[in-house]
DNA sequence: CTGTTAGCGCTTTCAG
DNA sequence: CTGAAAGCGCTAACAG
């Protein structure tokens, strides 16, 4: 396997009787160069197609113009979003980006983490693993002067910009949305209080229900501990068979609302007449099953592209950034499922 | 901003009184060092936690360890499979990943390709655009001594392994199963056959319906241009409504069965027991519709990390790879709507 | 406007 | 077994 041999600054420089240096600054658009010599570089590396050893620039400028990205998982609607998002928007920038997952444990965002602060990436941008309660890993970035930005799931443990979905309003309005189709007697499968998104959208549930005059029933909240589909059903069985069922569910989550949806059809109950139903992520599901899920979009690309710009702009400015939260509008989607007539 | 200053290998050596080849050498275990020697090295570095420039080893050996892996889309279900597949197994293998998309056009491809190139990533994996007819942005890779592995969406303009899902046999075993489960007149949603995947599944279905004395008929195939979820459904109506209709369908993917799902069900068959349904491709939407779909899983995972170690392994080699192609198997995942009693 | 010099941190001959 | 020295390709003082 044989490789064209490739040109460097020191052939054009030998070739056209001048230094290296000189060579270099033509290149790279420096004022104080002749403008004859200028266009004699530029042409002969276009002729003979020279391309910058990368490897040297970075090495020498002590950058790679990589950044790193962490996530829980990839194969996963949102984050495959928010990947996208960051991908695109640091391609923009001329930076590149590597992309790992933790699988959502500590052990696997730690190792994700030295991995990638070994091979020199300028800066990180992570959405932390839920086990992550101490954040040695990630201030090991600050102490090397690079910044971090951290999205969707975020520890205090650091101090750094956090980009988040409003989960407080995206719930607000979804449970505003039941209320103004009739709804009145209105459940809430949620998360662990814990977690912050989950908290989020429990208050906003709860202050949609108060402002509106409706009663806010203690039993009528049912807490997932994994958010799963079969939580869904198990918690819907449970209200539908109370003394005093709801007549809609807020669900954390799509696939939540999925397992309530089937058994919700499965007890014969009619959607969305008798009962209606709302989500939260709007998963790709939620428009293909029948009927139709209301849901709440999370801006997953804008999400990705808005912490790679902080985080480019805190590289290039050399700085941390403040301790701030950027809250992200979220985005009723209304669909047949929460439209009672 | 202020940074830990890192310490090097001349930190080391002067610290020792040895010189930075010494402590360089013990550091990477060679033989020719006495065990002493090494162990007073690697105390000092573990001690002052010393980590070595992945820059100035990279510049010096003249490799990255980036391999370049791009697909038509990040946010696509099997293409993040994959994805994650090839991360995981460039990690094993001390390899980080640099992610892009084309976007499913020529353009986008090009444009990735030659960034890639550029950083100076050590090999690529691919599946390309539909749009990739001619692949001198590929040839590059290979002119500069990259290999490249190719998956999934192919294309023979270039000489590389290949690694792509054996849709043939996916597909016999699929109608073997629809057969078996007592369908006999089964129509076949297809899609472009200049795409080679359409064209294998095409193959499958019919080499299992002569196979197993069925009769063939033309009018049961249609092809779906797009593989979208509406042409799933306009072809069933055509097909239902035909003077001669069938009592299965196989479609060329799971988006286009959803759609045909939809339909049957509009028009009030009951699935499965008046007609069977199979897609392909095995979308996490399949198991969660009513009735479940039987599809086949085309292991994505599996496939970048075959990709991945094809790739690596010829990097190592400092070779380019036979022009070969490597099946994996599929599976046949069977559900509610392919099983008619 | 341009050349000289030095050096980023590491590895690798070549000599002992 | 170890050290000296050179150099990967590029950029950035410094000096004219």
């Amino acid at each position: 396997m044989s490789e064209k041999r490739k040109i460097t600054l020191k052939d054009i420089a030998h070739a056209l009787n001048i230094s290296p240096s000189t060579a270099s600054r033509a290149l790279n658009g420096y004022h104080s160069i002749s403008d004859e010599t200028i266009r004699q570089v530029k042409d002969y590396a276009e002729k003979h197609n020279y391309v910058p050893n990368a490897l040297a620039v970075n090495f020498r400028k002590n950058r790679t113009s990589l950044i790193g990205l962490v996530v829980p998982h990839i194969v996963h609607h949102f984050f495959s979003t928010t990947i996208s998002g960051v991908i695109e928007t640091a391609k923009k920038h001329g930076y590149h980006v590597l992309v790992s997952q933790s699988g959502d444990v500590k052990n696997g965002e730690v190792f994700a983490c030295k991995t990638l602060l070994g091979i020199g990436v300028d800066g990180l941008i992570i959405s932390v693993s839920n086990e992550t309660i101490e954040a040695d890993h990630l201030q090991d970035f600050l102490d090397e002067g690079k910044p971090i930005v951290q999205f969707d799931k975020i520890t205090d443990q650091i101090i750094s910009p956090k980009v988040v979905v409003d989960d407080f309003n995206g719930a607000y309005q979804a449970v505003k949305n039941l209320i103004e189709n009739g709804y009145r007697k209105i459940a809430h499968l949620s998360g662990r209080m814990e977690v912050k998104n989950a908290q989020g959208r429990f208050q906003g549930y709860k202050k949609a229900i108060e402002d509106h005059g409706l009663e806010f029933r203690e039993e009528w909240v049912k807490g997932c501990w994994d958010i799963l589909e079969q939580e869904g059903f198990d918690f819907t069985k449970e209200l539908m068979e109370s003394p005093n069922p709801p007549d809609a569910i807020f669900c954390i989550t799509d696939l939540v609302a999925l397992g309530s949806m089937k058994y919700l059809q499965s007890a014969g109950y009619d959607l969305p007449s008798q009962v209606g139903l709302m989500g939260f992520s709007n998963w790709m599901l939620s428009e293909y099953i029948t009927p139709n899920l209301s849901s709440v979009h999370q801006h997953g690309f804008e999400m990705g592209e808005k912490a790679t710009e902080i985080l480019i702009d805190l590289i290039k400015k050399h700085e941390f950034g403040a301790d701030e939260l950027i809250e992200l509008k979220t985005e009723l989607i209304v669909r047949q499922s929460s439209q009672k007539r």
